[in-house]
DNA sequence: GTTATTTCCTGCCATTTGGCAAGCCGGGCG
DNA sequence: CGCCCGGCTTGCCAAATGGCAGGAAATAAC
């Protein structure tokens, strides 16, 4: 299994050089998941930490009715991660589930704690993949609240046309904040005007 | 003014000692706000971060149509902070504004990667910050999808109820995801069958 | 003290969304 | 080939929510 697209993907937001991170990479294991294959259990304590170059996983959980709410999507070359478990050791709420076959390198808690202690450059490419989800989060959670459901489906497709392709309907749904059948017909609707 | 308050915030989860508290304390420069005082503006660099030790503040955004929306409210003893712009260093998409009279402990970005660089255990407690923060915008973020607008007043006034008392009904309306219209009227149901 | 302004409640009606159930369609399998 | 099953669509009706407007009450301004 060849590291390059760890590699780039380490590099790409510029605070890591291509020598650190071919020293860095080191430290990754490479990791497989078949299309179905959980990923992380509701309950367990995350010590995961998954670049993910190839594939599809997304994160869920259960209402007070138990229905299935999806709550993200990873596509390759983004962190999967369940922050507040990971770093806060503690269970987490959602489970995680490949959408496809995936493959990616991952870390435990203990291998990131020591690039961060050993490597400031990694530290700081660590804030960064922080920080952004912080920021990706707010945006979309200020969409949730400012635009109708409509508009929200057109913005994904617009952004993310790769996302509602691999994942079924009902997943795109519940992200959304609508049931299936509402997509169905906002779909319906945008078809239409088109 | 004094650094009680600061001090016993920055040992609060653990990873400061008092020794390390009143020395890390120096660096911040006390902050005042008035009543309906702008922190920060949208469109501006924050380059703020706040660890509020009185009063109450409040972000918001302005929808597409114009509607000023609340996205968060914060009260003494959190970290009022716009992580995006004061990490990224991009211009905010937020307002702040201070709801009632409110007095805390300020740093600027220089002063605090100034602290991260000297101080481990500071750094460890900034992690903690944003990784706590991210847990609860993901929780809210939940609760948006899976729980109706009335179980989620319910929700912020059993947990926040100092808030909800600060606060004007229009601004937890909007926080809520629904307009004051529909605030009002969950609160008279919710009166009626208590 | 009086006048403006803001905040909040309420009624009426239009729109959106959900729940349910039936139907359609395409893939896997005997 | 024919069957079954899961994913998606659609029609019908009920419930939730929004928009608008009027009015009461609290608050601020003069």
């Amino acid at each position: 299994m060849n590291q390059d697209s760890l590699r780039t993907f380490l590099q790409s937001t510029g605070s890591i050089s291509a020598a650190q991170a071919a020293d860095i990479a080191q430290t990754f294991c490479p990791r497989q998941l078949r299309r179905h294959e959980l990923w992380l259990r509701a309950g367990k304590v995350s010590d995961e930490y998954l670049l993910l170059t190839s594939g599809y996983v997304r994160s869920f959980a259960y209402d007070t009715d138990g229905h299935d709410v999806t709550t993200g999507f990873f596509a390759s070359g983004q962190v999967v991660l369940e922050v507040s478990s990971f770093f806060m050791r503690t269970p987490s709420q959602e489970n995680f589930q490949a959408l496809t076959d995936c493959s990616g390198w991952a870390l435990s808690y203990a291998q990131l704690n020591g690039l961060f202690h050993a490597r400031p450059e990694f530290r700081e490419f660590g804030r960064g993949v922080l920080v952004r989800g912080f920021a990706a989060l707010k945006t979309r959670m200020l969409e949730m609240i400012t635009t109708p459901a409509a508009a929200r489906y057109e913005h994904l497709l617009a952004t993310h046309p790769d996302i509602v392709q691999h994942a079924p309907l009902k997943d795109v749904a519940s992200y959304l904040g609508v049931t299936d059948t509402s997509l169905s017909r906002l779909r319906k609707a945008a078809a239409g005007k088109k």
